[in-house]
DNA sequence: TATACTTTTTAGATATGGCTAAAAAAAACA
DNA sequence: TGTTTTTTTTAGCCATATCTAAAAAGTATA
């Protein structure tokens, strides 16, 4: 068993790794995480004493196939949890990450297996993100930020980027969610902005930011 | 916000204090958490610090009004939770304890109202003890261990003193469960058994241990 | 390539929560 | 009431996880 921690460490890790792919920076985590890079480093070396991350000094860190292991059972928790939050107890999407984060570190194989049951094993969390399987694999959709599709084309709404509360209210009161098709009419060049149409139905201009945070795909 | 180890210790002082009657030994507190009477000294200074807990070195602890709160709350939310797990996953009301453990903890109390709406406002956790509300008030039935009951009177269950997981499967295998009407046929006086009725229907003889672990109300 | 800057690690703290062993206080009893 | 036993506390540890400040290593640049 591994402590809150830990757990929270190996996620950050696995993050940041770009799924396992790049090796990370100890600023990077410490971050991440909020933390002091001194806190990050004792870590570090702890969690690569379990063999959780390979670690050479000054070097970063990769984590390890089991220390990815462990993180994408946490993420799958996390990701369970949010469905049961939203589709169960109706909290809106943008309330239920901060809760999410208590619930994954609850320890037992058996009420996950259960939960997902009840949840009907969804595939995806609220905010469009795929929850992997008991064995660590999950769907990946190729999906890129609405910022750089091109104009006249049209997408998918499939995840946010980043789910902060303001940037959520702010989709709910444009009247975009997760499935929502986008047609790009414009890009304007100057601002990065977009001029976009929802669902065929409703036009509006979008910032570069929000379009960098909104996750479509063209397939 | 309290620690797990202070939650932990708060609640344990208010059962072992008889819903805040008594005061409570030292030895006793550390037998409950599992813990060397030493650690407990240490805690229970540190609870009294916080005005918890009334304290004087050597004379027992007497938990405050404050403490109360914090116990009842973390008690509301362990009930709260069995009854999710048994009712909305199929959990058996003897695998519900160790995961209600950890879920007790978890911060939140809009979670916790919307978990007690999306249950429809139980009163009983599966074992049925009462879940308090959210000032900490709860039902109380008069309730008494099988074995005082008189020969020849009726009684029906309303909750379990000792919710270990053999003493509930060989509950499940009896017949026996929450509600289950019981006549006492007779008490066999040397040693403590007795032959009683289920439901009007189907006899058997229930052993002494097994008889004070079995709260009846006679109302 | 020597120097300056950035990143990372180490050293030495702090706080929490636990332990054992010994001392002190309270309780039991002869 | 004095002595023994039990209970409780204190003293001095350990481990985890954090911090700041300083040192060390690596990177960039003049």
């Amino acid at each position: 068993m591994y402590s809150l921690s830990e757990e929270n460490y190996l996620k950050a890790i696995y993050h940041l790794s770009n799924h396992g792919q790049d090796s990370v920076n100890t600023n990077a985590i410490a971050e991440e995480m909020k933390t002091a890079p001194a806190s990050v480093s004792d870590m570090i070396r702890k969690l690569s004493k379990k063999k959780l991350v390979d670690y050479q000094k000054y070097r970063g860190v990769n984590i390890s196939t089991k220390g990815k292991d462990i993180a994408l059972k946490v993420i799958r928790k996390h990701r369970l949890w949010e469905v049961f939050l939203v589709e169960k107890l109706n909290f809106h999407w943008d309330e239920v990450h901060e809760i999410a984060e208590q619930l994954e570190h609850i320890q037992s194989p058996v009420l996950i297996s259960k939960l997902d049951e009840f949840l009907d094993f969804p595939k995806h969390d609220p905010h469009g993100d795929p929850i992997p399987d008991d064995d660590g694999n999950f769907a990946t959709v190729k999906k890129e930020p609405l910022s750089e599709i091109e104009e006249g084309k049209s997408c998918k709404v499939v995840a946010v980027n980043d789910s902060n509360s303001a940037f959520l209210k702010y989709l709910d009161k444009v009247g975009i969610s997760i499935g929502t098709s986008i047609h790009i009419n414009e890009r304007i060049e100057f601002d990065g902005s977009m001029e976009i149409t929802l669902n065929k139905e409703k036009s509006l201009t979008i910032s570069q930011i929000a379009a960098q945070n909104l996750l479509v795909t063209t397939a």
